[in-house]
DNA sequence: AAAGTATTCAAACGTTTGATTCAATCGTTC
DNA sequence: GAACGATTGAATCAAACGTTTGAATACTTT
């Protein structure tokens, strides 16, 4: 029971650092000290190995997100929630990831943004199906805070969103590079009031 | 010598549509309708027929982004360029190859997304050592048109920034599945105007 | 037309990939 | 402790990969 462990944790890590499709099962076993054979009996395939790194540490983040939209809606009552707020539900536990190593860390959150950009289309199903139900969640509270923006204005602009959130989970280091040292990635809450800051300007402008 | 057109273009459009390392060397082949051993007699190897992919359309693009920089500086005279055509001139070039095939079209802005959004270090230093010397020529000027924004939320913005715009140039598909057809990517002009709208107002936004 | 260079071709190279096999070993249950 | 299914080990598979080779062909120059 432990080799699964020890093959998720390995896994993850490399898919994190290289992306999956450039990671071997070889890599993999390397690191988790297991045998070949071992992966695919616990987990069939390296397909099946990646949703399952996927889903460990996704289903909880999306059930994050969810719970703290209905906490911010119990809150509001009546009234829309504050964009800020919806923001901060969608992108705040994505991002806080990074702190608690628990739930995959910086690694995981690496990872997870990488995914959301990779061009691959198996990873891109699986992981629609796993967002799907999340932005219809969303949806309604964002059309409700934002209330004068038509429908397709409102798609771009989630869409432009997506990429900066993405961006931001995936390669933080980047930053680092560009800014000489000046912006400390690792620094969770800066970058989500930095990130909802900048969306919540974005999502409001007048449309022209 | 129209074999390394045929090449060149047959590599252009498979590396936009599954990335360049989910792309074989053989499949590009078999589209050029060439032999295998004509693209390292002609490139010598994949990472410099990569290199010549980008090349080909990247040097003209980021030749164009400052030059229309330099004509609204001109314009503005002694006074700053104000926001929205500093962010035209940068995004608008780029967004603006999807309309002139002469330029690589949709597919070479789609390649040149997913480029900048890869984990994949070499591409990556080959990009960098591209884009280096036009973020060079921005910055001052973005400094000019927001000044009261501190270096470092400037950064993060510029970063959130790029992603938003990397994530539009790759994978504009996206938008029109979860718009239901909405959204229309191929309108280059209407998606600039809106990533300019959002844009703006992402890097003006109060920082708190 | 001959010589010389540039280009194309089919074939093979050595490696790496994900996956499979089957015997050996482990841990539990009777 | 014997029997059993669960798990691991070493070895191997066919397929695909980027690259190289050397002979064959096309093109240019003389």
């Amino acid at each position: 029971m432990d080799t699964k462990a020890e093959i998720l944790n390995s896994a993850e890590d490399l898919f994190a650092a290289h992306g999956p499709n450039a990671t071997s099962l070889r890599q993999v076993i390397g690191r988790a000290n297991v045998n070949l054979a071992a992966i695919h009996y616990h987990f069939g395939n390296k397909e099946s190995l990646l949703r399952a790194v996927l889903s460990r540490r996704l289903i909880p983040l999306n059930a994050d997100r969810l719970d703290l939209l209905d906490r911010y809606e119990r809150e509001s009552g009546k009234r829309a929630v504050s964009l800020p707020k919806i923001l901060e539900a969608l992108v705040g536990p994505a991002l806080r990831l990074s702190r608690d190593p628990k739930k995959g860390g910086a690694v995981f959150m690496r990872l997870l943004g990488r995914c959301v950009l990779e061009p691959d289309e198996k990873i891109q199903t699986m992981l629609n199906h796993q967002f799907h139900y999340v932005l219809e969640r969303f949806t309604p509270a964002f059309k409700r805070a934002v209330p004068d923006l038509p429908p397709v204005d409102f798609f771009w602009r989630i869409h432009f969103l997506v990429g900066s959130m993405a961006h931001t989970m995936a390669d933080s280091e980047r930053l680092q590079t560009i800014s000489n040292g000046l912006c400390d990635p690792d620094d969770a809450e800066g970058t989500i009031r930095r990130l909802v800051t900048f969306l919540n300007a974005g999502l409001r402008a007048k449309v022209d």
